[in-house]
RNA sequence: GGCCCGGUGGUCAAGCGGUUAAGACACCGCCCUUUCACGGCGGUAACACGAGUUCGAUUCUCGUCCGGGUCACCA
């Protein structure tokens, strides 16, 4: 039984890289029945945010992936919040130094710092590592702070089978004396993290590739432990690109980077996780689109790719279109209508030709009130817009469209997309002219613009009579 | 800087010793057409470099270069 676990810190706020880190998760284990589990690592109090852990409940609900176990819906295996577990942890470090995998360290963090300051790299000079236990005892009856830190052999190697990257190799002597227990009583992530995933019986360990080096002290500890190890799934990271065309971690300065964000700048939420599910994953038969359901039927961790991928939002964005056009003509209408409200108030329009129109033609619903602000007030244009080489017009003919048109439709009593059109194809075939000879005026003197959603039909019937033949009015005094 | 990982068009990416090296986004052109978009068709564009193994390397090995990650009482 495949049982995995995301574990998110409640930092405010989702990053993709993090979503997609969930996704995975997700779908290692739903693609192959398992469960899923949410655990939240909150033990670095000085960071703790309030209502951030709503984030991720919501973050997570907004996506559908629903996990089978956590704070929120509880589980066999809870608490499954770390701040609630904290006394656990505790045991299990003076365990290990009962046993000799870890010891107590007294080091002050000015100490600490001091290590450093000539800039030399590397981790703690196991200062404390070999202290008497006399000195030991001493310094814990006197009630000095201290932290445990594991105990790391000083030669050896140690590697581990990743799935993705294969058989990783660290020295020993490169991995630190990590502290697993701080002087605030918390256990550390690293250390946390192990003893939890023991104790939820957590079998595959996915995650972003930054914990690649660090995966053999977290192997140390299981085998400190005694416990069985789990599989590691590392993921390639999500980068962005900069303006001067290098990549480097994906950042604010990219773009949006929070799902939050992402989502507020119009893109669908099955749409950003359609779309990082690609990011460094890829189907065998290389299909694109996907709705939730369909990952977890599709996916395979063999199909996992081992480059860092650079976040692309063109692609994104046509991925959001495409989702759009999919859409019913229900499921438009509903996330269409906010926009068509904020330009035209509570005013009646015909929201079919409207949806019509824009469909096929928006990436993102929150474009509709730019491509429709002509609708709202006739822009300030010239009469230069209505020469147009392809369609024949020009400033002799364009009025002699316009008088005729403003003729022949004041005449319709029925004013729709079908009457104005039926009208207008007539007309232009009585008068001899080809449709856009006669379309293009029209078309501009309705819109004031050359470039418009829809055609002439469909804005003339919009604008609705009364505006329309204004406009078309107004167009002839331009042209006057 | 040490250690770890990676390197196929601008981007995401198929490929897993023999291919005309797929596909998608973006870009360009044509068609459709009542502008734009949608749709259809076509095009530009890639195996980082150098050795080695092999009859044959994008694919395997090594080196170089480049990119990224990591070196906390943060996760």
């Amino acid at each position: 039984m495949v049982r995995t676990r995301f574990a998110p810190s409640p930092t405010g706020f989702m990053h993709v890289g993090n979503l997609r880190t969930a996704l995975y998760e997700y779908l290692v284990a739903k693609s192959q029945q398992g469960t899923s589990v949410l655990r939240i690592e909150d033990t670095d109090q000085e960071r703790f945010v309030e209502g951030a852990t709503d984030v991720i409940y919501n973050t997570l609900k907004q996506v559908g992936m629903k996990h089978d176990e956590g704070p929120d819906i509880g589980g066999e295996f809870g608490p499954y919040v770390q701040s609630e577990r904290k006394d656990l942890y505790k045991p299990y470090a003076e365990q290990l130094v009962r046993d000799g995998k870890a010891y107590y360290c007294f080091c002050t963090k000015e100490r600490l710092e001091s290590i450093h300051e000539d800039g030399s790299f590397g981790g703690y000079d196991r200062h404390c590592r070999d202290l008497p236990a006399e000195e030991v005892q001493r310094l814990l009856d006197a009630g000095t702070p201290y932290v445990i830190r594991q105990r790391v052999p000083l030669e050896g190697a140690t590697s581990f089978e990743d799935t993705v990257y294969g058989t990783i190799t660290i020295e020993n002597k490169e991995i630190e004396d990590q502290v697993l227990l701080k002087s605030d009583g918390f256990p550390t992530y690293n250390f946390a993290n192990v003893i939890d995933d023991h104790l939820m019986n957590i079998t595959h360990v996915v995650r972003g590739s930054e914990y690649l080096t660090s995966t053999p002290k977290y192997n140390l500890l299981y085998e400190a432990f005694g416990w069985e190890k789990p599989v590691y799934v590392h993921l390639p990271l999500i980068m962005g690109k900069n303006a001067d065309g290098t990549v480097s971690k994906l950042s604010k300065r990219h773009g949006s980077t929070s799902f939050q964000g992402l989502l507020n700048d119009g893109y669908l939420a099955p749409v950003i996780t359609n779309y990082i599910a690609l990011l460094g994953w890829c189907p065998k038969d290389n299909t694109e689109i996907f709705s939730l359901e369909e990952l977890e039927q599709a996916f395979d961790i063999t199909g996992i790719s081992k480059s860092p991928a650079v976040f692309d939002y063109d692609k994104l964005l046509w991925f959001n279109g495409e989702y759009i056009r999919k859409m019913t003509a229900e499921e438009f209408r509903e996330n269409a209508m906010p926009y068509y409200k904020e330009v035209f108030g509570d005013s009646e329009k015909p929201w079919q030709v409207l949806d019509t129109i824009l469909q096929p033609r928006v990436s993102k619903f929150n474009e509709i009130p730019q491509l429709l602000g002509f609708f709202k007030e006739l822009p300030e244009y010239t009469a230069e817009l209505f020469v147009n080489k392809k369609s024949k017009t020009n400033l002799e003919n364009s009025p002699v469209m316009l008088k005729a048109a403003v003729e022949a439709l004041s005449a319709v009593e029925n004013w729709t997309v079908d009457t104005v059109h039926d009208v207008l194809i007539n007309l232009a075939q009585t008068m001899e002219v080809k449709n856009g000879t006669l379309l293009w005026p029209v078309r501009i003197a309705a819109a004031g613009q050359t470039v418009t959603p829809g055609g002439a039909m469909e804005i003339l019937a919009v604008l609705g009579k009364e505006e329309a033949l204004r406009r078309l009015e107004i167009g002839l005094t331009k042209l006057g």
